[in-house]
DNA sequence: GTTGGTGCAAAGAATTTGCATGCTT
DNA sequence: AAGCATGCAAATTCTTTGCACCAAC
């Protein structure tokens, strides 16, 4: 973790910023929630738990400098908010993601599955692709499971609740 | 187009609905601008047009009504505003996009280009998929030749997020 | 002492909602 | 008359911006 925040502090540098601690706080905060895709609400709230001083204002403008420089990417899911992802260290893709309709839940797959579809799209409509973003929309395997479960809704034996 | 509105208002019959003026002005500007994506601004001037009396709030109502019919898909490319695309008849599933970064155009691809990503991810995720989202960010093939031609320019239109 | 960064409040933009009125049945 | 649908304006929500102040080089 350290290592990731000197060489997200090193490309700050580069490009004369500054990781000042509120930025600090920020990318700490995106790191120790890095399976999570966080509003920047959601990340205001934590940082503020960290620098009970720092403003709204300042989590987007980081956010937002932090999505120029590539450590994280800008999402949208379709509710209304823009989400933020920490970029996988050495990552050269974009993570895709399942949305599951039934209870919200978002998975990533790190996987690239788009290696042929990209070769394709590239030589067919001449498109020289730079990024994508690819999400499935449907039920997890968990709602599956309680959805058959309740469907059948006899007497079935209850498995352990989470 | 006739049979494409008619089918359209037996759908929202079907669910005592009505096929109102306004609706119908609104899924004619939808289907003439069929290629376009189209924000609920743009639909609205657009409509404006045909029906002159129409508010925003009812093209707003009105695409969430065809959103929830499937009769529409709710698209959002990032730049801050929802788009409005027509399902195509007989598609079985949602097309996917080239986004250009330079220009900002937005062509359609109709294949279905994700059988086997999509036939791995319910296998390995045991996710049970019922739409995707594709989009890929990257130069058309326009802007590619005009920047070779003229490598040096300062044009940059717009596409970034204000 | 510039310069970049911050916090706060105000502004802006996209979308939703409340409500009185209007159509259709 | 009953109920959905509409237009308008006000309200909400998310995000950006203006500006005075602070800190670091």
């Amino acid at each position: 973790m350290e290592h990731r925040i000197e060489k997200i502090k090193k490309q700050l540098q580069s490009q004369s910023y500054k990781l000042t601690p509120q930025r600090e706080a920020t990318v700490l905060v995106l790191l120790e929630h890095e399976e999570d895709h966080l509003s920047a609400e959601d990340v205001y709230l934590l940082v503020k738990e960290k620098a009970p001083e720092i403003g709204l204002a300042t989590v987007y403008r980081t956010l937002e400098l932090l999505n120029e420089l590539e450590v994280v990417d800008k999402i949208n899911f379709g509710d209304g908010v823009s989400r933020y992802d920490l970029r996988k260290e050495g990552a050269n893709h974009f993570h895709h993601h399942l949305v599951c309709m039934e209870c919200g839940a978002v998975d990533e797959i790190q996987e690239d599955l788009l290696g042929d579809v990209e070769s394709i799209v590239e030589r067919d409509f001449q498109f020289k692709i730079k990024d994508h973003r690819l999400t499935f929309h449907g039920v997890c395997h968990r709602c599956q499971t309680e959805d058959t479960a309740a469907a059948s809704e006899t007497e079935e034996t209850e498995y352990s609740s989470k």
